[in-house]
DNA sequence: CAGTATCCATTTCGATACTG
DNA sequence: CAGTATCGAAATGGATACTG
């Protein structure tokens, strides 16, 4: 068995060994988040298959890291963490942070519409919203798939998520570029501002359009410095460029 | 492009998408560790061929991780770090921990005696050893290809590590079975007490048998709690199919 | 829904040989 | 020493079809 595996008993090694494969952190990251169910990390974790997220559920219940309890009713099973598992919050949290203080920013193709509208699902201030129900459509331009929809509905302090016209009248439409709408979601841009200047568009009753802010809580990572020397060094080679 | 890339903005995935592939994250360490060179490197991490190590060191310093700079009387170049690569310090540390705490023990084919001896050749407290050259030399019984012999020089501050005996005359001879001595190297083990018992033997003058324990500093993560739930539950079970 | 089995394209990595 | 180029073997992971 040529490159399975790092054969050794250091401590990193361990670790790195049965947590850096493809997705593996994204799928635990899920469960810390409390998903539970298997679609639920399915739509939590971008581009994994349904075979591959099995696969990575069965080695973390194998490894100790995840638990695995048959639902008693319904099919399927419930997902939960082990305590190994849950040692792991903060340093994927860490990670995280690493990742909003380093990386470079992605290219179009890379800001998929339909994971940012999952993002903002699981972070709605459903403390600050109405007891009623209320629909929200969200219009993505600029995508690679031109015009992506979907809809949060929100309701009792739960939040649904719909790819389809959910069949309940809309409240309120937000629309812009994708592109601009990720950079105000990672706290890039200030989301207040782009409305107002508006390149976001909020359409709706004035309570509604007036609250959309506060109830939009945004990435739990806007607040980390950033910190990208190459991009920096990049913009003022092509302003140079330009320039020059 | 199929499977590159998660393909997605969120800032766990970005810093998993460029640290969790094999062996990067020992390669950081290393860096970090202050090895500079590319066979030091390459001696510190497990089982990397000269191809992997290249191609990772190349993308790390892309990322904007590390550092390389040619050296100008010696061919080859000196690695370091970059401000991003320094920041995953303490991550590496918490994610080696927590490979201490939560990792089952290997299998005696993961038990590799020359990484053992790197390991201690980093961990050598030389402020205990006197000020001329002592010569150790190591013979590891029970791994996979019978005996393995190494020398470790240490003079002045300096210790150097041999795979072939170095012409010296040698001061200690230690022996012992591999799976004790990364057991013991690891914490698992009173060192002390495996010499006391004589299951890992000690050869020399009395001073320096002596002192050896003092000058062994053993892995850095000796102190981590150790909780590994399924081995207990394994050896309850193994226990149970040998009475039962 | 909640997965699993199979098949195949793509990717990864080590060994070997080679360079200055 | 400090790597790089090439090649083939091994592993990975997506698509599809399937199940209860």
């Amino acid at each position: 068995m040529p490159y399975k595996g790092y054969g050794q008993y250091c401590p990193l090694a361990l670790a790195a060994e049965g947590l850096c494969e493809r997705s593996t952190l994204l799928v635990i990251s899920r469960v810390i988040d409390g998903c539970t169910r298997f679609n639920e990390i399915n739509r939590g974790v971008p581009k994994i298959s349904a075979t591959l997220l099995s696969q990575r559920l069965s080695r973390l219940e194998h490894a100790g890291l995840i638990t695995r309890l048959p639902l008693e009713n319904e099919r399927g099973s419930a997902y939960g963490l082990t305590d190994a598992g849950r040692d792991l919050d903060p340093i994927i949290m860490s990670f995280a942070a690493w990742g909003q203080k380093w990386s470079r920013n992605r290219e179009t193709e890379d800001l998929d519409p339909a994971f940012l509208a999952w993002s903002m699902h699981t972070r709605l201030n459903v403390d600050a919203m109405p007891e009623t129900r209320v629909v929200m459509e969200f219009a993505f331009t600029g995508s690679q798939k031109g015009l992506s929809r979907f809809w949060l509905v929100a309701q009792n302090g739960h939040v649904g998520m719909c790819l389809k016209y959910p069949g309940y009248d809309t409240d309120l439409t937000i629309s812009g570029d994708i592109r601009r709408s990720v950079e105000a979601w990672r706290g890039f841009r200030d989301l207040r501002r782009e409305i107002a200047d508006g390149r976001i568009t909020v359409e709706g009753p004035e309570p509604y359009r007036r609250a959309l802010p506060d109830w939009l809580l945004l990435s739990a990572l806007t607040g980390i410095e950033r910190r990208v020397g190459d991009e920096s060094r990049d913009a003022r080679a092509a302003s140079l460029a330009r320039t020059g």
